[in-house]
Parts: C-alpha cells; sequence; structure tokens
DNA sequence: GCAGTATACTTGTCTGACGATTTTGCCTTT
DNA sequence: AAAGGCAAAATCGTCAGACAAGTATACTGC
C-alpha cells in the first residue's frame, strides 16, 4: 500500500552494517582521534573484501568523520578549536532555519518531547552512577544519544528532506566531539534539558525571534564546554 | 613551498575524471531526466570496470544528483513542484547565513565581482545570438556557469568549509534544475545580474538586513521562473 | 480475454588479484 | 655525525569474474 516501509528494522545490505557499525565506533569514540583506519585492518576485523571496507571508509569521508588524501590512510580527525567554531556556526544556521519555522507554525514535535523525556532519565542515570566508571559511561553513552535524537527531532520536523540531510551531516561530527571529549566530562546533565524546554516553550508559543535565541544560547554554551574541554587537554599534555 | 597547489588543474585520479564527466553530462542536461543510468552502461561508456562506474553513481546518489533505490536502476530526478520550494528553502537558509555574515565584515568578495563580469558578458552574448540556436545554448550553458560561480564565491568568502560543503551539494541540484529548463528559457539575463549587484551593493554597505532581503527577493524571482516554466511544460504535455 | 505463475534477463553485490604510488627505514657520502 | 639519496615494504586505486536478488515478460490455466 504505502510506498516505503517507514520503519526499516535493521540494515539488510552488508555495506550497510559495516558502514553503521564503524560509525558508532568512531562517534563512541571506540577509536581513538588520529588513529589510522586502513582498509586491510577493516576489511580484517570485519572478515570482508577490502573493497567492501573502501566503500565503507569513502563515505565516513564524505560525511567527514574521516579525513583521507589521495593514496594516505584514513585518520579519525580531532577537531582543533577554529573547526569547532566552524562546525557549531554551521550547525546554529540550519537548527536556526529549522526551529523558526517551527515557531511560525506553532507545532511542537512530538518527537522532541519524546527524546526530552529519555534525556532526562538518562540524565538521572548518569547523576546516579557517578562513582562507577563502565556505568557511567554508558549512561552517558543513551544522555548523548538522547541529545542528538532532539536535535535531529527539530530539524526533522520540518519536514525538509535536504535540510534534513545537512543536519545528518553536521550531527555526526558533532556527536564525534561529544564522544572524543567523553571521558572527562563534568558537565550537569539538566542544563541542557532545561535550555531544550526553553527553546521547546517559545516554538509552542509561537515566538521565532526567541526561539532563535534560546537555540542560540543553547549553541554558545555546547560550544564553550567542548572549547574549555579542550584548553584543559592542551594545558594537560603541555605539563607532560 | 605552499602546502596544497591552489588550482588543481585536472583530475588526477580516474574516478575523478569519470565522476566529473558524468556530473557535467547530468547537470547540463546532456543526460535527460527520467533516463536511466546503469552501472553497466558508464562501464562501456568510458571503457572503465564496473566497480569504478559503481562508485561514481553512488557519489552521485549522495549528492542528489542521481536516485536510487535497492536493486533497481539509477535515474535522473525531474523534481517537481514541492521538491523545487524544498531545495530553495534550503538554499536560501545557507545563502542568506553567507550574506549576513558577509555583510557584518563589510567585505565583498572579489571572485564575486569577477563572477558578476563573466555574467554580464555571458549576457550579451545570449543576447546577441538569439536566433542562432546551438550558439544561444552554449552562451547559456556559460551564463548559467556564472551564475553558479556568482553563489558559489559568495559562500566561499565566508571562510567555512562546512557551510561550502553544505551549499556545493545544494548547487548541484540547483545547477541540475536550470540544465533541464534550459531549452525554453525566455528570461532577461540582465534582471539576474541587477540582482546580484543589489546584493554586493548591500554587503559592501554593511547592511545585513538589506543583504539579506535582496536575496530573498533574488531567490524568490529565481524559484518563481523555475515553477512557471514546470507549470508551463506540464500544461503542454497535457495538450499533447 | 484476463489473471496468476514461472522463467529468463537484467541489475546489484561480493570476492580475489595486479599495478602504481607513497612512505619509511637504511645506507652512503660529505 | 648529520643530511640526502636509494631501496623495500605497505597501502591505495583499478580491473576481472562469479553469485544472488529483483524485475519484466511470456506462457498457461481459468
Amino acid at each position: 500500500m504505502d510506498g516505503k516501509p517507514s520503519f526499516p528494522l535493521g540494515p539488510s545490505s552488508l555495506t550497510e552494517a559495516l558502514y553503521e557499525s564503524v560509525r558508532k565506533r568512531i562517534v563512541n569514540g571506540d577509536i581513538a582521534p588520529g588513529e589510522k583506519l586502513t582498509e586491510i585492518r577493516i576489511a580484517n576485523e570485519y572478515s570482508v573484501a577490502r573493497p567492501t571496507a573502501k566503500a565503507c571508509l569513502e563515505r565516513l569521508t564524505a560525511l567527514g568523520l574521516l579525513r583521507r588524501t589521495t593514496h594516505k590512510t584514513a585518520v579519525v580527525p580531532k577537531l582543533d578549536e577554529a573547526e569547532i567554531r566552524d562546525l557549531y556556526f554551521s550547525r546554529e544556521t540550519v537548527e536556526r532555519a529549522a526551529v523558526v519555522a517551527l515557531a511560525r507554525a506553532g507545532k511542537v514535535p512530538p518527537e522532541a518531547v519524546r527524546a526530552q523525556a529519555a534525556m532526562r532519565v538518562a540524565a538521572g542515570e548518569t547523576a546516579q552512577h557517578g562513582s562507577d566508571q563502565s556505568s557511567h559511561a554508558g549512561a552517558f553513552a543513551t544522555q548523548v544519544e538522547a541529545d542528538i535524537a532532539f536535535h535531529s527531532a527539530l530539524v526533522a520536523a520540518v519536514g525538509s528532506r535536504r535540510l534534513a540531510r545537512m543536519h545528518e551531516v553536521i550531527l555526526g561530527e558533532v556527536h564525534l566531539t561529544m564522544g572524543q571529549f567523553q571521558a572527562h566530562r563534568t558537565t550537569d546533565p539538566m542544563n541542557v534539558a532545561h535550555e531544550h524546554d526553553d527553546i521547546l516553550k517559545a516554538i509552542g508559543d509561537g515566538d521565532p525571534e526567541r526561539a532563535q535565541q534560546c537555540l542560540a544560547h543553547h549553541l554558545d554554551q555546547a560550544q564553550g564546554r567542548l572549547l574549555g574541554q579542550l584548553r584543559r587537554e592542551r594545558s594537560e599534555e603541555a605539563h607532560a
């Protein structure tokens, strides 16, 4: 009946599954920034042919999750300050257009409020297992997932396929940086949840201007946290 | 001395050359919308192996210049009204951010004024060879190139790699639609040049608000021309 | 005459191997 | 002893072939 199934359950293709697996390993920080990712390594680790691994690396490179030049091995990038600013400038450009369109329509996307609920329980988990290291890492990962899902739902609700596609690329790199700074993260997760609420509130009130400002504030906070973390790491390795 | 040559003369790689060639054939309208593009056809036409052609089609698909679902032949899309609106909404989102940033800095990109000069001579050529069909088509192609170059220079001048990358994808589809409507084009090219001038003027005056409005007007005009052309074709094929 | 099914053709995907290029380690020379 | 050149190893780009899945068509039965 309907042209396409709304819920594709799993990656039917082998290349798709491989791509998703490697992608998750990169954004979760399982593969450290600066680490070499050769085609042969991927092929061996997953027991697939090299052209398959090659296609996977090319897709990741196109999305900005890998850096590679001709005849050189792919490495996962470590974003410096200038690139983080560039990333968040692009992110704000896309998400600003989204929240303005949503506020004009005055419709709060249900998916976003669902992601907010998941965000809150994840924040509670993080605060609860503060001492336990492994549980903390797991809870943090789900928290990041919920954060990504929130912003993704915001853009998806606009209904623009091209805006969503651009945002998907941007969010990939955002996810990457969050995963890389995972270990030393110290931020209170409830602050993020409150900032999300402010955005949804402004959208529901049909106030594009305020929604835009709330979003800018939220992204500025996030960028500031990332830059502060980056400077802290820089000084740490300077002492060593 | 310098890390990378500022002017990469030609695609050194075979895959790159193939990709560029097919891309140009698509955006110039040499390959009609709806036409099937099989891997074997590309491989035969260019005398390359199938995996090479496959990689080429995948890259084109990722950029939106081809549509393909699993186990089905890739076709060049013909954008309907909803998709053209979506495309121009995304385009305005990106270019608006660019002109605002440029107007804030108050710097007019030299590349843009160069593209404007090229645009004017191309417009003159188009008007001159109005009767000659082949010359007209050639002049129109260079005019479209100059138009693309102008908007591309605008975004490139911001200095954001990610914004430029998003814009490149968007402009690819824009180029595609312009190439498809090439045959029946009737617009006065000087109007476009004047609208471009208004944008540059506002940027030079350091007036972000006016630059934004001029851009919105320009894109609205362009979108209107495309939609009008599309409706005309629809009625034509309804009569036949 | 129409619909359902089976077959054949086309297409997409996966696997293996060869040649070209870059990088790195070592040797020679100044 | 240090720097430059050379050689060897490793990696990337490309090509050729076989298998499986999907689609379209033709045929048969109703």
